[in-house]
DNA sequence: TTGTAAGCGTTATCAG
DNA sequence: CTGATAACGCTTACAA
């Protein structure tokens, strides 16, 4: 390591003290005469000289840190920051930070203890929350009393001081449905991503969309059928699987299908139309989120378009917010949500113009001969 | 901030002296009996200790900070990160650094002394270099000692004493070539990303690139016509005004499309399709890179795929590497180019199999009236 | 086996 | 306006 000039050494380039460098470097030109301050600064920038950030840490000035934490059940994996939205909300944040002169410690673990402890070894400013359970949530409050914003978490009624930065879940799903209702179609397979958990979990994203679905079909007095619902795996290869079994199922039937992540929307529209089946003519595919894919994809994806780039954003607004007004977390109770709209897409077709091709027919027929979906429930 | 139980704390509350209680921590059990051990390990443990990093700086440890600098000269934008190689890169990059124990300082910006200056002040142990010119990169080398890795940076061969992480760029471009002009396909036009430099700049990853799509030629005793060239803009909204201009121009009389990477060849081939032409029978499209949405695409994208998740384990172990090794830098030089393969998709096909739609042959005819592709050049 | 003390670099307080 | 000094928390060499 190259020997680095410290205050000391600036301090007696300049023949000052110490304290009277650490003014300059602090800008309080009140503190000494104009002259002595130019060429103090001077020196400094002539030794190329910057804070050592662990000194800092070590008085009250705080570490200037602010911790993200990738929180994911998945989250040992290297792709999870790969995740379109994880990853255009670590841009934005970052870019920021960094406008404000905080800097980013990234860190991607499933387990909350681990992550809390490294809030504190780092004892860093404040902390940005990205796919907690609110357990994980208030564990971490528990023994980290710096502010945190959480992103996407799914805090209950009953639950008080947080800020959680997230969607309209509810209401793009309800759009969602109301348009492909619309168009038509009662038959809506409902297809979710989650790691094996059931979709019906309380505090999972998902079921908040899958209300939004079920409010659909009640504003319509038609009464939706439950069982065209389906959690699919996190796991690619898994999931391809998924895909075939449900084809052979001739997708229970379904004229659309609305799954709540763009990625198997995408997935499932490749593989249909490598099956030899047409979108939307056979087939009409919705998706939820709006990635760069759903919008090049031809046909077009019919989808819900978020903004994480913006989610991003907002949380680090409400992060500082947090940390300018020195406000009690403790009394905040603040459930962001972004607006979503829906995104038409040639995807989706209304249902009197549906021409569906031999190939499907054929499967439509197996469908009813079979009527085996109990078994094909149960492989999951 | 709730108080935090410091080493001098648990020292007290043991019963022990500091040091005691840092040998603990530090595991160095022949220091001191076991029951002692076992005793101050409890209290470690109820107390919630961690270790103050910052403190912990201040000494002869280290910070087991890494820095991962992307230092692209569009890297004030947010979107940066987005990239599907950059946010894959980071996700294997933290991985892989948290498995060895170390933290990921993450820092975007174009100006690389504002980075160096920064990796001085966390007084990282390492440095992994994103999107950075070699001028920049020996920048960084004069200021700080610490280990560097580069990825995607273009030396010299009169360079020296640098780690560098890449892929066999020429050896895609040329597979690319010889297999577009072994489908018969004879003007190919090249159509590269770059904030307006010059595709000839020779540190410039797509020239690299271009020498290889030129060699295919030549291996074929083609000659190459070098106005089949073009650099696209990094915005967006630029580029599809440009897409449309290149149509207009009935693609110079080009049969095939060879762009430097996958988000231009998407974007490209739903342009088209949005016109009426059809891919591949009016034109065959070619990418680079292997994105998710290219494997995607219906006509499936012809594309030269990199595991870029690779590019950064391989970073990491090579920093691990000099890390460990406490080999001086100075005296490597290693270029590490991982390979590239050719993914065939539909969107490419041979010449003889053409049928090139109504609609693009009035443009045709419209180029060669005009003949005025000096004025479009002009504009750009 | 255990404890003491110096040192790392910065900042804030207080005295000159 | 300037300078000495203590404090932050940890590590390690050395003394007991």
């Amino acid at each position: 390591m190259k020997i680095m000039a410290r205050i000391k050494d600036i301090a007696k380039l300049a023949n000052v003290s110490p304290s009277t460098v650490s003014n300059v470097i602090h800008g309080r030109k009140n503190k000494l005469s104009p002259e002595l301050y130019e060429k103090v600064q001077r020196i400094l920038e002539e030794e190329h000289y910057v804070t050592h950030r662990g000194a800092q840490m070590l008085t009250k000035q705080g570490s200037r840190l602010i911790a993200l934490i990738l929180a994911y059940s998945r989250a040992e994996e290297e792709s999870i920051v790969q995740d379109p939205f994880v990853s255009s909300i670590i841009g934005a944040v970052q870019s920021a930070l960094q406008k404000e002169g905080y800097f980013l410690l990234l860190y991607a673990n499933p387990d909350v203890e681990l992550c809390t402890k490294i809030t504190l070894e780092w004892n860093v400013e404040g902390i940005i929350l990205l796919g907690a359970k609110r357990e994980g949530y208030y564990y971490l409050r528990s023994l980290n009393s710096v502010p945190v914003v959480t992103i996407d978490t799914i805090f209950f009624p009953e639950d008080h001081s947080y800020v959680n930065v997230g969607l309209e879940d509810y209401q793009g799903a309800l759009e969602m449905t109301r348009y492909l209702l619309s168009k038509g179609h009662e038959k809506i397979a409902f297809l979710s991503l989650m790691d094996g958990m059931d979709v019906l979990r309380k505090d999972a994203i998902d079921n908040i969309r899958y209300q939004g679905y079920l409010q659909a079909y009640e504003e319509k007095n038609l009464a939706a059928d439950r069982s065209l619902c389906r959690n699919l795996s996190y796991d690619g290869k898994i999931r391809q699987k998924q895909y075939r079994e449900f084809y052979q199922e001739g997708f229970w039937g379904c004229t659309a299908l609305f799954f709540t992540a763009d990625i198997m929307a995408l997935e499932m529209m490749s593989f249909c139309m490598d099956q030899g089946l047409k979108v939307p003519e056979d087939i009409s595919i919705a998706g939820y989120d709006g990635i760069f894919a759903a919008k090049r994809a031809r046909p077009r994806l019919c989808t819900i378009c978020q903004d994480s780039t913006e989610k991003g954003r907002r949380a680090v607004t409400e992060l500082l917010f947090l940390l300018k007004e020195e406000q009690d977390i403790g009394t905040c109770k603040k459930d962001i949500r972004l607006p979503v709209f829906l995104e038409e897409g040639s995807s989706v077709q209304a249902l009197r113009e549906r021409q569906p091709s031999p190939g499907l027919q054929l499967h439509l027929q197996k469908e009813s001969e079979h009527r085996d979906r109990e078994k094909f429930l149960e492989e999951v």
